[in-house]
DNA sequence: GCGCGCCGAGCGAGCGCTCGAAATATAAAT
DNA sequence: ATTTATATTTCGAGCGCTCGCTCGGCGCGC
């Protein structure tokens, strides 16, 4: 019954669970059998916050569907009205996030492109924003990712792997610029990725800690720009 | 039926699953109603090897009783015999774990715990090293944590803490003798401790891009000394 | 009054777990 | 050495229950 109603926004846009469901809706409209937009859009928020709520406590497999319809204030029929079967929630959740995230890290200002120690900084904190914004979702995804379905899963391990391989493009041109200064490329970007992780995976630990997100992507920056013995931003040009 | 065969060893210790079978066995001899030790050793030993091996693969939850007997040689009865319940074998697994990470990373070799800068390379090749030995049940607890009975969750929690706890005090020892120049050290051990369970958590990535533990523990070590200012060890004494 | 949306009892399957009997190993008696 | 008696170990059908999912009918707004 009870809904998410914390507006969650970064970047000027909307992370909050309504908008995600709303273009859920709109990539599956034919699979859904209720015809109203708005209802539609309302009811398949209802289900999915309580898939990520519930799953996130206790595990996917171990949220019925009774749990989801009781949660989301439907019967079981009418949860099926909306989701054609259990496996089918993941795929529309995982797809969202998928979605989301290319949309966002693939595509930094131009500004940001241009010089490999920006574009990493905006990187580490474009992506630990955003899986702030949309944390149930993230950690829905790294949790449940053994246990998807086999075409959810490879999506899953191709969607890290791109991820990573931003990082490692970044890493790669920084090398080559003079301004990181870094064996193999891809084993630091590998190593980067569950630092942006951690974030969400771990955050219970963060929160008893009191580290906020400016804390933690400051920490993160630092880090990784010492690993990488980046060259200071002020210092550009140097003989 | 099958069962694993490879001999993990590392630090002198076998760390194979027969020898902490057979610690689990000790430590849970009055619960397990088989006599003989040699018998109820090896059989303890198959059930928890098939526990691992399908529970990694698909989740312990979808395991069922049924999968472990059949995949242990045992009929549904023979494997009650040796387990109470299926949460008995989550608290063996974990207790075992446990147990094995305080006994290796609590006691470092005397002359490792003198410098904070060897205390921490110990410490990184250590903890890749025991949980490559013993990735299934690393993998297990680490994938399988969120859903474990509250008594076991609090556990693996406070174990979590108490690694940290070993990283975030050298650190804190190395801040203090000059040796590392880093903010706050907590923060510093939070972000080393993703990176060591990297190894066992993605496993695949790393076989797939060729990685070997050789390659992991330089790059992770390499990475933390950089992030942590060290000071090389050649270097010591300066003024 | 028609149709969209919702309901919830019911279905077959599969779950964790039990328990008395069968099988086997060990000890004692002859 | 053979039989008998006892203890130990294994077995798997069956119990009660919950699971994902279905479907015929009901209510309510246009």
């Amino acid at each position: 019954m009870r809904i998410a109603t914390k507006e969650r926004a970064y970047n000027n846009r909307s992370y909050s669970a309504a908008v995600r469901c709303a273009r859920i809706l709109a990539r599956n409209r034919e699979s859904i059998a209720v015809r109203s937009d708005d209802l539609a859009a309302a009811n398949l928020t209802r289900i999915i916050d309580a898939t990520l709520r519930l799953s996130n406590k206790k595990g996917f497999h171990s949220t019925t569907v009774r749990d989801l319809a009781k949660a989301s204030g439907l019967s079981m029929g009418g949860v099926y009205s909306y989701v054609a079967s259990k496996d089918a929630l993941v795929s529309m959740i995982l797809g969202e996030v998928l979605a989301t995230v290319d949309e966002v890290l693939a595509a930094p200002p131009p500004e940001v492109a241009a010089d490999p120690r920006v574009h990493l900084r905006w990187i580490i904190e474009a992506h630990i924003r955003l899986s702030d914004a949309m944390e149930p979702w993230f950690v829905f995804c790294f949790m449940e990712a053994k246990s998807f379905p086999s075409r959810e899963r490879r999506m899953s391990v191709e969607a890290e792997a791109m991820t990573e391989g931003l990082i490692g493009a970044i890493i790669t041109r920084g090398a080559a610029a003079g301004v990181f200064d870094i064996g193999e490329a891809g084993l630091s970007a590998a190593l980067i990725k569950p630092l942006l992780q951690d974030w969400y995976v771990k955050r219970a630990k963060y929160r008893r800690r009191g580290t906020t997100i400016e804390d933690y992507i400051a920490a993160v920056t630092g880090f990784a720009e010492r690993a990488l013995a980046a060259k200071p931003l002020e210092a550009r040009r140097r003989a």
